[in-house]
DNA sequence: GTCTATATCAAGATAGAC
DNA sequence: GTCTATCTTGATATAGAC
């Protein structure tokens, strides 16, 4: 059944984002899926392999995100936005953005995930700076501006502020989204 | 020895900085002092104390903080910039805040730490507020921007940038600092 | 007060039954 | 292919020697 390893790993990812990589195991999925942690170990024997396909499953969907902007028909504006709310509202108030919570326990990953994580951070900067450069062509932002900046800029707000969140409550999270609008309208 | 506790503590937020609460161990700071885990567990009975210790420490730092901003007599702006420069480079470039990093493994964290935890977050966000207010009436920043938006924010920032640079190098959160800098002059 | 020794438990992982 | 049973390891924690 190929549909479980899906399964499993879509579960990791959702623990990734409530606990973290070291903090979420086996038993954990193995309870939620109501079988054994043995039968996790015959789809995926370490838990560096799970982590593996957990950071190429996020890398797969940033792919996916990459391909829906460059095909879609709105303007830079929306899709910039969209992009943004979206980070956004993916999680739950607990939850934080699964590649930060990676980031966060790098030092204690494999190196097979960590370089992943390598990928997936760089492709996800590289799908924001494509949104922002679109974004000033149609002069929402200021071209003096480097792409890269305002990029990593925006990208650290959003995710600094899930971590707020986390313990503060949606208020964080919603100020730091105006702002960045505000951003977007008057430079 | 009262300071050998001061010591456990301060190389227990050095570990939390570099592989979070979760991942790091007794076993790490007994090794580190050269002495038994039994003997971190005399001056701290359970983890959950020293979690506690720690998380009172940053608070403590964070008070001393507001207490020297206020105390200055440099401009409005010095000190805002200061007071990041200083969030920034804190940290070596493997490490991340530890208010981030305990923010990240909240969900694991016992209730006592995760109360300070929240203390600490509010703290810290009132100490931004407090610079970026006085940083309005020098008109350093726009005073028909919200203050608490624009505190938020920059926090956010540079903390995601600290998750990025683990992972990219220093690049990221120089590229932010310096348009957090733009930010500061422009608007 | 600081240590050794040890208990307890949960996690990752493996062997082999069905 | 999925399970039970089991091993190993490492982490938290405790009891008691010095």
């Amino acid at each position: 059944m190929e549909n479980r390893k899906k399964q499993i790993v879509d579960l990791a990812i959702k623990l990734i984002q409530q606990k973290g990589y070291v903090a979420f195991s086996y038993d954990d999925i193995s309870k939620q899926l109501g079988v054994t942690k043995a039968s996790i170990h015959y789809h995926f024997e370490k838990k560096e392999d799970l982590g593996v396909a957990v950071a190429e499953r996020i890398l797969l969907r940033l792919q996916e995100s990459l391909m829906t902007i460059k095909n879609s028909q709105a303007s830079a504006e929306e899709k910039l936005k969209q992009f943004i709310q979206q980070q956004a509202q993916r999680f739950e108030c607990t939850e934080i953005c699964p590649i930060s919570s990676l980031q966060t326990d790098y030092e204690s990953l494999p190196s097979a995930v960590q370089e992943k994580i390598g990928e997936v951070s760089r492709l996800e900067i590289r799908v924001m700076k494509e949104l922002v450069a679109e974004a000033q062509t149609e002069n929402i932002i200021n071209s003096s501006q480097d792409v890269h900046q305002v990029a990593v800029t925006i990208l650290s707000s959003v995710k600094g502020a899930l971590l707020y969140r986390r313990v503060l409550g949606n208020d964080v999270l919603a100020e730091v989204l105006i702002q960045l609008d505000r951003f977007l309208k008057k430079p």
